[in-house]
DNA sequence: CGGGATATTGACTCTTATCAATGCCCGTGG
DNA sequence: CCACGGGCATTGATAAGAGTCAATATCCCG
């Protein structure tokens, strides 16, 4: 049991150093970029390929037929995305901000995984990491405020930054209320709400100073 | 690519055969019962055993401190539940009505994973599978009105329970409230206006009769 | 330095939550 | 078999939180 959380982070290194020569169960990615808002694969589109993020944010999100829109995840360097259930993408990738990729055929890591069976374990793995993900924004989109969301998403970028007291976020004010489930008013009137309370500080709307995070987590919940 | 749907489906028949004697990548189940609101396991408890639902329905749902419950899915016969990313589930299950369940031991089934790929692929799918059913119900939570999300989840338990005309509702309209993002009043209201433009017949709480799916499917987005 | 996109702020509306009263099943026991 | 009781569900009145529409303000980026 103790052995799955240290698989989740070893596929990432094994595609990395892959090269077709070294081993029967490397698999070949190819690099690929993509400028701010460009798509990396659409919705209903077939899904061939899974990417890990090399640089820059991604954004994997769903659309109604009116336009509204739901974020499910941002995804920063060290990702990966694309995984589906089926044949097309039921969500679609977009460059957040300049982006590079590594997009990886999806035949391939099948293939290669019939000879290692700890590469679909970590395949397993990053599912299910995405899947504990999900379920704790069901959560936050379900049943948290509009002031609990924008505490919890600071939390969440201050987290995969690092942890350090600066946050830089990389995604429009529009982008955050989609992915809180919120009008992206309402995201300004929280961050000025925190800052009211002395709890953040803003410079910029984009780089955020938290000043207390512990306050902040006793509203993320 | 086509081969990945197949194969979701067919871990629950391989583990509804296994025998120990019968092949080495056999996992043998024990069979297990609750009764009404009982626990098959609670939120970061060790995550030991992955679940085959026989007959029943059971709730996956996360409290908040202060009591605020979301319910991320309701499992029916053949759904398999349970799978956690890490060591501790980060979920409760509770059986909705009286259950019975297979439970299998996660670590057997990985230990017969190493020796059939095959089977580690078919934990990956139905993981992707409930990615998939999750990120669906996240535009549902965080997008769609009280009356969309409603009719959407009426659509659903239709679907579940084969098209039949008549919808038999496992859970209380607390539950339906709790799984919607919506207070069990609101839930009522949205079915007396269902029933008032003629979408929906009651027969008591429970049954529900579908007089209108395209209309109900419209609504439903 | 200027201009367009992005963000903030304000006034008002609307949906849904909350609080409260009533009604309806269903199972149980007399 | 019927009456009773207790959970569930429905319905109503009101309030609160977030959405909408609109007017600045600010920030980048050229």
């Amino acid at each position: 049991m103790l052995t799955r959380m240290a698989h989740a982070s070893s596929l990432a290194n094994r595609l990395d150093l892959a090269q077709p020569q070294r081993s029967k169960s490397a698999v070949l990615g190819i690099a690929m970029s993509f400028g701010r808002d460009m798509e990396v694969y659409a919705e209903s589109e077939p899904a061939s390929h899974v990417y890990k993020v090399v640089s820059g944010v991604v954004r994997i999100s769903k659309l109604l037929p009116d336009g509204r829109r739901q974020i499910s995840a941002f995804h920063t360097p060290g990702d990966m995305f694309g995984f589906e259930a089926d044949d097309l993408h039921n969500a679609s990738a977009e460059a957040v901000t300049p982006v590079k990729v590594i997009a990886y055929k999806w035949h391939s890591l099948l293939a290669a995984g019939s000879q290692s069976a700890s590469l679909v374990r970590d395949l397993l793995n990053l599912t299910m990491v995405g899947l504990r993900h999900t379920q704790e924004h069901l959560l936050l989109l379900g049943r948290k405020n509009a002031l609990e969301r924008v505490s919890a998403f600071l939390l969440d970028m201050d987290k995969r930054g690092g942890f350090c007291p600066v946050v830089e976020l990389a995604m429009p004010r529009h982008d955050i209320a989609d992915y809180l489930g919120l009008t992206l008013e309402t995201v300004s009137r929280m961050f000025a709400e925190l800052k009211e309370r002395g709890v953040i500080k803003l410079e910029g709307a984009r780089r955020v100073h938290l000043l207390d995070k512990d306050r902040l987590a006793a509203l993320g919940a």
